[in-house]
DNA sequence: TATTGTTATACTCTATAACTATA
DNA sequence: TATAGTTATAGAGTATAACAATA
């Protein structure tokens, strides 16, 4: 694959390599670091990250999938594994009684306090211990263009409720 | 998470928040291409490509492994289903009996040629489209750094035999 | 004894489809 | 009819541990 690159150059064949060996480690670490210190899946981390980021540390289902789980069972499941262990609470909401809201509870939030501590050390660690100010600035400005790039157009979160045609 | 953001500045944390969000976008749109288009998990596409790289197109099963999977029995699995469909085979090294040799077969290597132009389309779609080369050279350079970091001292692939303490 | 790989097994996670209820 | 969410279910993938064989 590296010499048989049709249509990338040299550059962008070992940046795309190079993105994904870092993200792949850096998830790796990251997510042995939850499972131990919290017994959370980066998955779950994200979820419990988003509420407790968000006003009033509540969210609809809905607009707490986006960009994290790509089905609605998905995100179901997770948040009963949640709401298991006491970290979330669910309840319909006033406005729309279809919806569901979803709130980080106390012991959430504290499970979460204590796990960012950890987790922020590891990524620091692991992805920015080796470089300068100048590179992280690099880094974010141009993920930050890919980003928003990426967001534009393509497949997105759990919206849908059409399906895809099948390969076999 | 943004705002009690311990010991990450705000570019760090938009850095690492891009880089999350980019590979997994990018993750997404790959996985969900290899599958319609060649049945192919991510994963298994990896390995394929390895192959497709190494010198005679073989590898030790232990080599194949090294970043892509991290468990043993997780290689053999895949090497199980790879094997059930005649895109690679198995033998036991001449050098060392208790090696296994794992080279791609004639189908093997047509099914990464077939689905290698729509891979890398998507790729340079997604990820390339809106940058610059100096952008892509930035890019590289500083995920090289990170990459080079990463792989000098933490947690590796399926080496250790060791296991580890459970949290719960 | 250490290493290579396989197998059995249990578990986590995800997605599809069918379903209920509300707008 | 469309949207929000749940449930049942099936499938893919992973990891641990026990195992056999070779170094």
């Amino acid at each position: 694959m590296s010499e048989a690159a049709p249509g990338l150059s040299a550059e962008q064949l070992g940046a795309y390599f190079a993105l994904v060996e870092v993200s792949s480690l850096l998830q790796y670490a990251v997510d042995e670091h939850l499972r131990l210190e919290g017994d959370l899946s980066y998955v779950q981390f994200q979820l419990l990250a988003r509420l407790v980021d968000a006003p009033g540390g509540t969210l609809r289902m809905t607009d707490l999938a986006d960009g994290v789980v790509y089905s609605r069972s998905g995100l179901t499941y997770q948040a009963g594994l949640l709401d298991k262990r006491g970290l979330i609470v669910r309840s319909s909401s006033p406005d729309d009684e279809r919806s569901v809201m979803v709130a980080v509870t106390e012991v959430g939030r504290d499970l979460v306090a204590r796990v960012l501590p950890g987790h922020v050390d590891r990524v620091r660690q692991l992805l920015f211990e080796p470089l300068s100010g100048a590179d992280v600035s690099a880094l974010h400005s141009v993920l930050g263009v890919v980003r928003d790039h990426m967001r534009a157009a393509p497949p997105r979160s759990a919206k849908p409720r059409a399906r895809r045609k099948r390969a076999g």
